[in-house]
DNA sequence: ACCTGAACACCGTTCAAGT
DNA sequence: ACCTGAACACCGTTCAAGT
């Protein structure tokens, strides 16, 4: 039936809008202003509907952070085709979610949050098992990268670690230091190096110490970082 | 004035109160069972004295985790007195985290919640300073024995690290670590070495990367970690 | 000077009525 | 079969009245 098929787009460009339209009122003016009022004004729909899509309010924070998962994915995507050495692409991978959380600060609080008991005790299974899926498949692209190092015979994991104990470790650092930079100005009297390699110093001496080579005092990486991330971030502004 | 020490005093304890019922109702039935009418019934007085401490809802969530700060803190303090070298030593510390925040999910969730702006932007600013002076303490326990590995001649920093680098590398793989760990069994088809030496795993790696002695290839951390662990869990839960 | 709790405002959620 | 929005319930916050 076509009727179905058109009834089905509909619903699903209903349910683009809604998230749109959260996320507009959020970047504008915080979590706390995103109220069920004003995304039925916004949209121009009842209530009532809002609730054919959503479980509860969670439920839309944790689309938003579903959408924010599968751009990242993206992005992840495009800046695997990236060439170089192993190592190298995975200093790209790191930018990519350096800049990506620069771009969409508010998205990256719902990544946070979608962490939270809090928040997901209350939204629906089939969202959170969205969500693990997406996860999934941005861990996947790490992975992969990890085993192209493997086979490229440039990374040879110490005897107890996995590939995964290696990519989780790479997602903690990032995840944490970026999750921490967003109090760095907070924190009093940190000496830092400036912001925009402190991932890229943190990364490296993981890397090291997991001898994934060229290592850090073989090769400059803070000379290719510069070129990546100015590259990146007109790609990425100018989407 | 004695009448006014006596009431500062009859003052902080019954913000201890609150906090401690505010604590207890979280722990038993989530974050969102707090509500204030809750709250005043518990502690047998009226919402309006609650906001005599209290600036609103959040301010209390910051509350509480100022006191998990301190809790850390003072769990740092102790762990400091350990023997050993000094890379076992931050290994300790390592441990003291990961143990903290597995006694006290509730807490970490409030530890994660209130880096985000959501909370920050409502609780006082008050509150807010006295989170950053506490984590400014537990961020100096970490750096004095970075300090001291260099002084004892055990690390010597790679010539674009200072100090701070890698203590806020540290704190964050343990961060990012332990925040990405709860939703552990939600990530499917991880296939990761068991849970409790994959933060040792991380802060290994890394610690080699910045050449920390006696590397992980020169010492066997694993025994020592276990040894520490199980030490620690029984010092803790006497507690 | 401090505490109280009724009253208020706001907002998430539901569901009977309408199309 | 789907959408609507009035009505409801809940909860954070305030403040006039009481001690």
């Amino acid at each position: 039936m076509t009727t179905q098929a058109r009834r089905q787009r509909e619903y699903e460009q209903r349910e683009t809008l809604l998230l749109d339209s959260a996320r507009r009122i959020i970047r504008r003016e915080g979590v706390s202003a995103l109220t069920m009022d004003k995304l039925a004004a916004a949209t121009e729909y009842a209530k009532g509907t809002i609730y054919k899509h959503f479980s509860c309010k969670e439920d839309i924070l944790c689309g938003l952070c579903l959408d924010s998962l599968r751009h990242l994915h993206a992005t992840f995507q495009q800046l695997s085709q990236f060439a170089g050495n192993t190592r190298s692409r995975m200093i790209c991978l790191g930018i990519g979610y350096q800049l990506y959380t620069q771009r969409f600060p508010e998205e990256f609080d719902l990544l946070v949050a979608a962490r939270s008991n809090n928040i997901r005790e209350k939204a629906s299974p089939q969202r959170l098992q969205q969500i693990d899926a997406a996860d999934e498949l941005v861990l996947n692209r790490i992975r992969e990268l990890i085993v192209q190092a493997q086979e490229a015979g440039e990374l040879t994991l110490p005897p107890r670690a996995t590939v995964d104990d290696l990519c989780l470790g790479l997602w903690s650092v990032s995840f944490g230091l970026l999750a921490l930079e967003h109090a760095r100005d907070m924190i009093p009297g940190l000496d830092l190096t400036p912001p925009q390699p402190l991932l890229l110093q943190q990364i490296s001496c993981l890397l090291d110490g997991y001898r994934w080579h060229p290592l850090s005092t073989e090769t400059d990486y803070s000379a290719i970082y510069t070129a990546v991330y100015q590259h990146l971030q007109q790609l990425m502004s100018r989407e």
